[in-house]
DNA sequence: TATTGTTATACTCTATAACTATA
DNA sequence: TATAGTTATAGAGTATAACAATA
């Protein structure tokens, strides 16, 4: 037993701090005056940061089942904020997108919280904060690389739904990250 | 402007691997094979890492109401995992521990999520795991702590329900790991 | 009068299953 | 036959408010 690999000890520990992590969370999501649903606004988020995203991928993204991201955007379409646009490349999926009042309520919803942090933070220097955010991110990736990993040698084959939206959210993120979104143009519709 | 202090950028990008660390610890909730509410398995988490505690402060601890702290606790007494013992100081509050039984059912599903969590951090070092706990752990600090700042200057004098929750959560969780739990002997009963 | 905890009620988030439409 | 998405339904989890008992 070298003293490098991530122990039972180290993980314990850390397990109580996701407990921790969680507790953030709704702490913060409480003190956000945000007139809508709080799941919702976390979707706007990625899409202003991200660009526009299929159904699919975002539930991926967010660890939800499909029909819970379904009703997410089905309210906030109703709310005037995120449309829906046809993919050209298969009639049966869609990408989703902030509307330019979805833009105006995500922005100002996402820099009431960011203020709120840079207060909290107060004593945090940037590279701290980056340096948390960055193993946050490695935590992630380790997840999914970890699901892929069990996904592809255990028992029998499977039917791939959960692994594909997992590992597909990895690629999204990342894309995202280095600028690659908003791609793909919008219509050439078909039916919808 | 220093270069040193958060900033909104490093702030925003904080925000958004928040909402990962939401799906990461979704997942590792969904991977466990524990037959009961989740949310009370972090309650026998806590219970049996830092020893009995007083339901409200339960409640501070996880950033919830102290009617579902109460629900839940209700619930894993119903399942013979904990009892509650009066608090002979003051007839109103009880401290709630585990039983044999809950101490059994918590420690087998720690077991299974930390070895979860040690296979899937394959490629992380001790140290960077601990390094990953401290910072999650500061930030619940800094959270508090500015809640504490914010309570004590602004508009009016509060109730303190929140702040006084929150602080003592902070308080529960040093002396816990430093092992100065399970204190304060059982009986002198009174009424309840 | 304030605080600890319980209970009733309602609302949000979520998953499962059955369904439609397209590949 | 498989996949993308929708809808119906049910189950967690949560907050608010009204309540009881103690300080």
């Amino acid at each position: 037993m070298e003293a490098v690999m991530a122990s039972e000890e180290g993980c314990g520990e850390l397990l109580a701090r996701l407990s921790d992590m969680g507790a953030v969370i709704k702490a913060l999501k409480r003190a956000l005056p945000f007139t809508g649903p709080h799941a919702g606004l976390a979707l706007l988020a990625t899409l202003h940061r991200c660009g526009e995203q299929r159904i699919g991928d975002l539930a991926g993204l967010f660890e939800v089942d499909l029909s819970v991201m379904s009703r997410q955007v089905a309210d906030l379409r109703d709310r005037g904020w995120i449309e829906r646009v046809p993919n050209p490349n298969d009639g049966r999926s869609w990408y989703v997108r902030l509307t330019p009042d979805g833009t105006r309520v995500a922005e100002e919803a996402l820099g009431s919280v960011r203020r709120l942090l840079v207060d909290t933070l107060e004593d945090w220097t940037d590279d701290e904060v980056a340096e948390l955010s960055g193993l946050i991110g490695r935590l992630r990736s380790s997840l999914d690389a970890h699901r892929a990993r069990a996904a592809r040698l255990p028992r029998t084959a499977r039917t791939g739904t959960v692994q594909a939206g997992t590992v597909q959210a990895g690629t999204v993120q990342s894309t995202a990250q280095t600028g690659t979104a908003q791609t793909r143009a919008a219509q050439t519709v078909k039916g919808h």
